[in-house]
RNA sequence: GCCGCUGUGGUGAAAUGGUAAACACAGCAGACUUAAAAUCUGCUGGGAGGUAACUCCCUUGCCGGUUCGAGUCCGGCCAGCGGCACCA
């Protein structure tokens, strides 16, 4: 490459330092170590010799990255920045901040890649973590490392498998909460039933196995039948599983999202997600059997309506049920059903299929016989795995019915003009006994009342929400700190903790479901009896608490301190941290997973508050260029590492920042970073000039003057906006407030230095680095003018309200609502000189055209408007 | 199909119901310079009239409503983006 230079002789060329406005190549770096080496951003926990009691407390939270091998994106630093400025500021502001960084490492990339490079996945995941944390302190971020966690520590592991036995050793009791499962050991209950109710529980029903990455999936990562890492195929088979029994918790996790400050676009995603529903169950006697079938309907007011009933082909009562004719066309359509993929069961979604069984059921309300179908389009795994098929009200069961020409019986009356053919809504009952004339909430009361009283049902909720699929075949994850004995599990003792996974050459996924552990054969004889647990655990286990271990990170008795606990999660709202930022891709995944977690532990008395996260704020996605998502194959990907050479760290923090609301999706823009650049370089040089030598020095105009009534309005008008711009997060327009302000400085001849220290204190939250620099040079001239010691150390400057306040203000005059004429008056004008002034408007008269006025708004300080 | 979000200049955007387009980008013109870069200054939504200073009209996806006054509040529609989708 040297070579290809020009040479020096005919063209000079600008060295890339010449080129610079500012010399932030050589302050930035200096002060990213002058913070590090002096531990600027340590936050004392309580017990701590310099820890202060008095400051109230703010956590905020950045979701952990992934440390992959590609290093930072440009999304990540939008995030970050954001709670940089509100971590500095809120320190400035008189908080204990607790703003703190670490590395969700476990994982399947991780794993991918350690095979595909044939390297060990610690190995590679350290490289990584160190490319990242480099990356990070490059920005500037003031975060307290002596927290830093990396999930895949053994130190911070131990405490993930010690609250894995926390629910492995806890059920829900009647109350709605855990409770320590040795409660059920005392009242003598069988080892079947006590496991049958632990918050951690084996299970054998099917699940979600992707053969392709060798390991099982939760429902939350599995999209349209294909994995979410890779989008390979994923099919249903039967796997004896860990589960962790979220269920449970369904109720409240709805219910205590209503006192969070979430988006309400993530809370209804998660209300979805939980879908409750509420309904009844019936139950329908088998003609000539002794069975009876349980269904889950939402509208009981439609029994009348029932023709027919479906089973889903897994139901345990087919096989009792099927008549001898149907076996055949039964087992057949059982075994195809049972081969389907969840792709397909999803593609063929629309086209409905079925065979009848042979058996009729009983209607409880009329005595009717109908026949029972098994048909794929009733889940087993929903309700009761068995549903009253009403074809006049319902579009799936209309549908079924008319492939199969089955009876569709009215039940609803829809509003005038609308078909009751597929009316789905609500209307009133006729052809329905008893209920007729009742609108359908009345009928649905009435009904389930009814049920009740004859022992044949009653009023009862369903979720959406599935046990969550927590045990994984892969090597790169927490073990599970449980063995096996004579067919049983138990726990290993928490002494034991943390259970290392074994040293593996090969790590490789076996291509069965028998997980790569199995190949440790030493370690996995724990015993002469006994075996360990060879799955692991998911990527989202570690991610569960990390933002608790932040509270207290080097602890090793406990996995968080109480008092530490207690103070960075406290402060009297259901949630413990303050703000957390991060992408909306874990509206399901992680934050309904980590609330789960969290109320286990606050059951068992472990955390203090119901929530863990108090506020949330999803950033919005940064866009290419082009417009278009981010991507390697469409080449419009931007590397922060590359703006940060080019323009500084400080450009690149203000740039994401003045982009556009945090929230929004906003595309890139390489102009929009030389626009802010040229911004921080007027800054530069309001305190320094260049010599002819192109050496900078602090200029000869800054000076100790006190600022004119202009420049102090700017700035005051700078100090309040910002301040309340960041508690809004609405960082865009505090950026604009202070690009104002500099130009109000720039309009002096003279630099009052004072009140560009000042300046300096307001713009450190978002360029710490420049303003730290300019401080420290203000300080080696006037000592006194400027701050001793670093910016984040400095107070925020109040406003003073009576700089803000002008003695003369313009007020608009309309005729009619139009704008009309103008005048500046003085502010403290009452409203009758207001209103004389307009009327006596050339202007306004001549828009008046001699009528009138019928009605006269005076807004002082605003406007005058007059209604003829 | 259902749910949610977003529609404002050439572009990113701003605007407690009160002067629409702050701030920035791009563009144009000028200053400095032998020249360029950098820097600085001015102009920059559309239309009409006027030699000009200037004046008027229109403009926040579309239609309607509330109000002295609507980008903002209410109702209906359209478009784009995102999510969910046989959950009885």
């Amino acid at each position: 490459m040297t070579s290809l230079r020009p040479s020096p002789c005919f063209a000079p060329p600008m060295s890339s330092e010449q080129r610079k406005a500012f010399p932030f190549s050589e302050f930035e770096p200096k002060w990213q170590d002058v913070w590090e080496a002096r531990k600027a951003f340590r936050t004392p926990n309580p017990g701590d010799a310099d820890f202060d009691a008095s400051k109230p407390k703010y956590f905020v939270l950045d979701m952990f990255p992934y440390p992959s091998g590609a290093g930072l994106h440009v999304g990540h630093p939008e995030g970050y920045t954001a709670t940089d400025i509100i971590g500095r500021f809120k320190k400035m502001s008189g908080f204990n901040v607790l703003h703190p960084m670490g590395w969700d490492a476990f994982g399947l990339p991780a794993e991918q890649y350690a095979i595909k490079t044939g390297q060990h996945p610690r190995a590679t995941t350290e490289k990584n973590i160190e490319g990242f944390r480099g990356q990070l302190k490059r920005l500037g971020f003031a975060y307290d490392w002596d927290r830093e966690v990396n999930t895949t520590d053994p130190g911070y592991f131990k405490w993930t498998q010690w609250i894995f036995l926390k629910l492995y050793n806890s059920y829900v009791g009647e109350d709605g909460k855990a409770h320590p499962i040795a409660e059920l050991e005392g009242k003598g209950l069988s080892r079947e039933e006590i496991d049958s109710r632990r918050l951690a529980y084996v299970s054998s029903a099917p699940v979600n196995w992707c053969p392709e990455l060798g390991t099982v999936l939760a429902n939350e990562e599995v999209v349209d039948g294909k994995s979410e890492v890779g989008g390979f195929p994923v099919e249903r088979r039967p796997m004896r599983q860990w589960m962790l029994r979220i269920t449970a918790y369904a109720q409240r996790l709805i219910d205590e999202l209503d006192g969070l400050d979430w988006p309400e676009s993530i809370k209804l995603h998660q209300r979805n997600w939980i879908g409750r529903s509420e309904g009844a169950e019936v139950k329908f006697k088998v003609a000539g059997s002794e069975e009876t079938i349980t269904v889950f309907t939402t509208r009981p007011d439609t029994l009348f309506g029932a023709t027919y009933m479906v089973l889903a082909p897994e139901h345990r009562l087919v096989d009792v049920l099927v008549s001898e004719e149907q076996i055949t066309a039964v087992e057949e359509y059982r075994e195809k059903a049972g081969r389907k993929s969840d792709m397909e069961r999803t593609e063929l979604a629309k086209d409905k299929s079925g065979v009848f069984t042979g058996a009729y059921a009983i209607n409880p309300v009329n005595g009717e016989q109908i026949p029972i179908w098994i048909a794929d389009y009733v889940l087993m795994g929903y309700g009761t795995g068995a549903i009253m098929a009403v074809p006049a009200h319902d579009e799936r069961d209309f549908e079924f019915a008319q492939k199969f020409e089955l009876p569709v019986k009215q039940v609803v009356q829809p509003p005038e003009g609308k078909d009751w053919q597929g009316f789905t809504d609500h209307g009133i009952a006729v052809n329905s006994g008893f209920l007729d004339g009742l609108s359908t909430p009345e009928a649905k009361k009435k009904i389930a009342a009814w049920l009740e009283e004859k022992g044949l049902g009653k009023g009862t909720v369903n979720f959406k929400l599935r046990d969550w699929l927590f045990s994984r075949q892969r090597y790169w994850g927490e073990p599970f700190p449980i063995v096996w004995e004579d067919g049983n599990h138990r726990s290993i003792p928490a002494s034991e903790l943390p259970l290392l996974p074994p040293t593996l050459e090969d790590f490789k996924p076996t291509g069965t479901p028998e997980p790569p552990l199995s190949k440790a054969t030493d370690w996995v004889r724990y015993s002469a009896t006994a075996t360990r647990e060879l799955n692991t655990m998911p990527q989202w286990a570690g991610s569960c608490w990390y933002y608790l271990r932040y509270c207290d990170a080097q602890n090793s008795e406990r996995f968080v301190g109480e008092a530490a606990e207690k103070y960075w999660m406290g402060g009297g709202k259901p949630g413990g941290v303050d703000l957390y930022v991060g992408g909306t891709e874990h509206a399901v995944l992680h934050l309904l997973y980590a609330r789960f977690w969290h109320k286990v532990l606050f059951d068992l008395g472990y955390v203090t508050t119901p929530e863990p996260f108090q506020r949330l704020v999803n950033q919005g996605l940064i866009l290419g260029e082009d417009g278009q998502k981010m991507s390697k194959s469409r080449g419009n990907v931007v590397n922060p590492d590359d703006v940060v050479k080019e323009y500084g760290a400080d450009s690149l923090r203000l740039y994401e920042m003045f982009m556009g609301p945090l929230e929004q999706v906003k595309p890139w823009s390489m102009k929009g970073v030389e626009g802010v650049y040229r911004f921080l370089a007027r800054v530069w040089r309001l305190v320094m000039e260049v010599s002819e030598e192109g050496v900078w020095s602090v200029s000869a105009a800054l000076q100790d003057v006190p600022a004119n009534k202009q420049v102090t309005k700017a700035l005051h008008e700078a100090i309040k906006k910002c301040g309340e711009d960041i508690e809004k997060l609405s960082f865009n327009t505090a950026i604009s407030q202070m690009m104002i302000c500099t130009k109000a400085f720039i309009a002096e001849e003279v630099m009052p230095a004072s009140a560009v220290v000042t300046f300096l204190k307001v713009l450190s939250p978002f360029a710490p680095h420049i303003a730290d620099d300019l401080n420290a040079r203000i300080a080696s001239k006037f000592p006194d003018l400027a701050v001793q010691g670093l910016l984040s150390d400095a107070t925020w400057p109040k406003y003073d309200p009576a700089a803000l306040i002008e003695d003369e203000v313009e007020i608009v005059f309309q005729v009619n609502g139009k704008l009309r004429d103008k005048a500046r008056v003085p502010i403290q004008s009452t409203k009758e000189e207001l209103e004389k002034l307009a009327l006596a408007s050339a202007r306004v008269r001549e828009f008046m055209e001699g009528k009138t006025p019928k009605k006269i708004i005076v807004v002082p300080g605003k406007l005058v408007n007059i209604v003829v």
